[in-house]
DNA sequence: CTGTCTGCAAACAATTTGCATAGGG
DNA sequence: CCCTATGCAAATTGTTTGCAGACAG
């Protein structure tokens, strides 16, 4: 499956990179680097999943986003492609379903650029902060 | 004019400050910080900007996102809300003019969440690059 | 006056890079 | 076999923080 993946980006398909593909799936959220890290059980230098996360982003297999905290998160987007709205204040992130791609058939069809992937988060105050 | 939106936002309105909505609005364009300090001719330090614009974005007169270039940009956008198509290979951005709060007003108006601003970039390959 | 803002310098931490080795196609 | 991927360790650098003095209200 993810030998398929990686296949098609025209990537080596390794033990690592099938590792970090499977890990990325099963935690199902947005997640730093740290937290891959300690999920792969520190079998992988951080410098290897930089390498290999940007090379996943870079083909729009892996979605990075950014939350305004310093640090990247990566999620395994698969399917089910959503953002979040980010409270300022408690830092609580929720889903939601919405895709900007469907929003923009135009820009999506147009030939002088060719979309890979995008961020889009939602910044504000959430219902118990406001 | 500066002055008003400071006073509104409940901020002190200090020299820096005002220097430093000015200078942003005269770039007209996403700048770094180090952008910043240097049209500011440094008479600024670079920890009151980040201060200063945290203070801002927080309140959504600043526009800060990220190119995934492992810095931050930031952006007066005044009127003119737009965001940018860049590009993965060459790092060019091209300005587009969505705004993406007019494709949500459900969202905008839901009484769960009050949006102060938003990131949203798109990556992808272009023309020369594809 | 009183609390917030600023500059300075030092501390932090996320991300990147060089190089030698291991491994994929 | 050749080229890419990996681990290790060190370097880089954007960003944050503590503190004392300056300034806004």
């Amino acid at each position: 499956m993810y030998t398929k993946i990686l296949k098609e980006a025209q990537l080596s398909v390794t033990d690592s990179r099938i590792a970090l593909l499977t890990t990325l799936a099963e935690l199902n959220k947005p997640v730093t680097i740290e937290t891959l890290a300690s999920n792969l059980n520190k079998k992988m230098d951080t410098s290897t999943i930089y390498r290999s996360l940007k090379a996943l982003v870079d083909r729009g297999i892996v979605y990075q986003t950014d939350f305004r905290e310093g640090v990247s998160y990566f999620e395994f987007h698969g399917d089910h492609h959503h953002h979040h709205l980010v409270c300022t204040s408690c830092k609580d992130r929720k889903k939601i379903d919405l895709c900007m791609a469907e929003k923009f058939p135009a820009l999506e069809k147009s030939k002088d650029f060719i979309i890979t992937n995008h961020i889009f988060e939602i910044f504000g105050l959430c219902k118990n902060c406001s």
